[in-house]
DNA sequence: CTTGTCATGTAACACGTTACATGATTTC
DNA sequence: GAAATCATGTAACGTGTTACATGACAAG
């Protein structure tokens, strides 16, 4: 049982899900390819922690909708409850790229800096276009700890919150690259 | 040439470290083991990418101090013009945690969340003192472009900023987690 | 006297990615 | 007619983690 069958069991607690829409679901928060999904999938139907049902479709391939089962519900709690807090993992090339950024001329990391606010800029509105869904899918106010998309609300929430403070970092350190801030013969 | 190779040159350009300390430098934006890192380092070396000057000490084990060669910059700055936009990746599993935290009683969950909080505020003030050295050991303002701290300082700027924000989150979403809303017997 | 730091390295294993494989339907 | 979407699966490979190995010195 590693992480990324947790993510799935909690993704099912929500509402049932075929492997392929748990692959695009989870790139939210936890990175996975469908390659990864399908056998842990079938690994944790053979545990007994979800079924599935097979739904036969026109037009499109037959799929398998998972369910989680009650025992899934109390291993996910468990792990919840008892699993101590660890590391979060962070890789992003960028970050590399702005540690050397002095190496480069100033005009080019501007570029680099006003690239990323622009990818970052789209995913803001798509974040936001999935929020208005989810409100306008809603059985009762998403801010209610009782409501099935509580967890989920909260999670884009944040999602917004880091995206928009990326913008203002970024925002913050555009001023920093004075064209005349030129780079020096020797820095040592 | 992967990542990890780019994230050990920028660091190296910067300044000459052993494998020892660029495992430790290399916590706060790139996780990994010195199991990776030293076979990586050697490799660097054949590549002509790095030289190392072994460095006898007494009292502790001796080390070798690798330098990044013009070579390696050269190679380090092509990289970041060309390299193009990466996904970034973020496996936290406290986020799998709050997906699934309609599971859990509220006091449980409000308990998660403050334990997160602690964390998160030891972390801000290890990165506060870390942030008054960089200051401390500058040659020119840490804000000005052709100082070497440039790109390192812009980094801490933006873990700290990460670091807040994800606090203010925890502070946003607490008053939700009211001890009224009970977990209601079938919800769908 | 046990734990932590400094310091480097290898081996075994687990995890994760890319590529291979298939195929109907819709959209550009 | 090419590309994208829906949908599942396996094989090969590469990356990354945990564990093994060593050893002096300092601090609690």
């Amino acid at each position: 049982m590693i992480a990324l069958s947790y993510a799935l069991l909690c993704m099912l607690a929500r509402k049932p899900c075929s492997g392929y829409e748990l692959t695009k679901l989870l790139q939210m928060f936890w990175q996975a390819q469908h390659s990864q999904i399908y056998p842990l999938l079938a690994k944790l139907e053979k545990a007994g922690l979800v079924t599935f049902e097979l739904i036969g479709q026109t037009g499109k391939p037959d799929k398998k909708l998972y369910s989680i089962t009650a025992d899934g519900i109390a291993k996910l709690q468990h792990w919840i409850r008892t699993q101590p807090p660890t590391e979060q993992l962070e890789r992003d090339e960028f970050l590399i790229k702005i540690y050397a950024i002095g190496l480069m001329e100033p005009e080019t990391s501007r570029a680099l800096f006003l690239e990323r606010r622009e990818a970052l800029e789209i995913r803001l509105h798509r974040l936001e276009g999935e929020m208005r869904l989810m409100e306008e899918e809603r059985e009762m106010p998403v801010t209610d700890y009782a409501s099935r998309q509580f967890g989920r609300y909260l999670l884009y929430q944040r999602r917004m919150r880091l995206v928009r403070e990326e913008i203002d970092w970024i925002d913050w350190t555009l001023p920093l690259f004075k064209p005349s801030a030129a780079l020096p013969p020797e820095r040592d």
